[in-house]
DNA sequence: TATGCGATCTGTAGCCGCTACAGATGCAAG
DNA sequence: CTTGCATCTGTAGCGGCTACAGATCGCATA
């Protein structure tokens, strides 16, 4: 009779390698209450089951989206309670895809800006610039 | 005779009017080393200079372009020293506008993917989510 | 079974670039 | 002289981690 409890749980480090999540990271979301608490071993070592995986990994795709810890505490609250609707998720995701345009929108008049300065500079070696200049006197 | 010693310098809150830069910011820019320490009057305010009004300018047209605080630092150092050469503020700038451009092209393929999360969104009012599924499912 | 050593533990402090207090003073107009 | 806004210092907090120190755990080998 195999594969009975097989799995007796995740470390730390296993979770860590398993989803790509910093340890100290993972420790501090416990912290901040963004992963449960998990089993601990007779010694005191955390051990984690599927579950709070997939959670995990849950909360690093949506980092890596950009969300931000407020944003994905909602989104898990709806994705772990299923008392949601799916309008709710819409408009977290819409809301943030708003707030990612406005960035991209800055950024590239800031690249403007930048490449403006740089493409006026003639890279002399003299102490005369005018991305120097250009920073002092401006309004 | 008048023009005697009219200005008889800014205070801080005069700093921050001028330049659009919070009294607190302008108290921490002199704690870390950003700006020089003022002079003060007898009874302790700050009294600044139209040099440092300058400074203080350079600093928040510098910060609105998003370099650092360690790019500003030397940025200053260059300008005030004119000891450099116009080839090293060249490159600050163009390292800076780098960065930037990365920025925007990772701002962009994350906006394609939330632009598809949202796409495929019922917006209903059932807890049955595409998005919350892509975040919980895929790798 | 002892030992060695990597993994994990807790707690705290630091990073960046501010921002927000509290509680004590300064200063200028009336 | 009083009123009342401006400014002072010092400290703590924000987000989202990261980096220690110093102690303990747990597993493979001798």
């Amino acid at each position: 009779m195999p594969e009975i409890t097989k799995t007796r749980g995740y470390a730390i480090g296993e979770m860590s390698k398993r989803t790509g999540v910093n340890i100290e990271t993972i420790r501090y979301y416990e912290r901040i209450g963004l992963l449960p608490k998990p089993d601990r071993t007779a010694g005191g070592n955390r051990q984690y089951n599927h579950e709070q995986l997939k959670q995990l990994s849950f909360i690093k795709r949506a980092r890596g989206l950009g969300f931000s810890i407020r944003e994905i505490r909602g989104l898990l609250a709806m994705a772990i309670n299923t008392e949601f609707t799916c309008a709710e998720v819409h408009e977290i995701t819409t809301g943030h895809l708003a707030s990612v345009q406005e960035k991209i929108a800055s950024l590239q008049r800031l690249e403007a800006v930048l490449q403006d300065m740089a493409a006026q500079c003639s890279k002399g070696d003299v102490p005369d610039c005018p991305i120097v200049d250009t920073l002092f006197e401006l309004a």
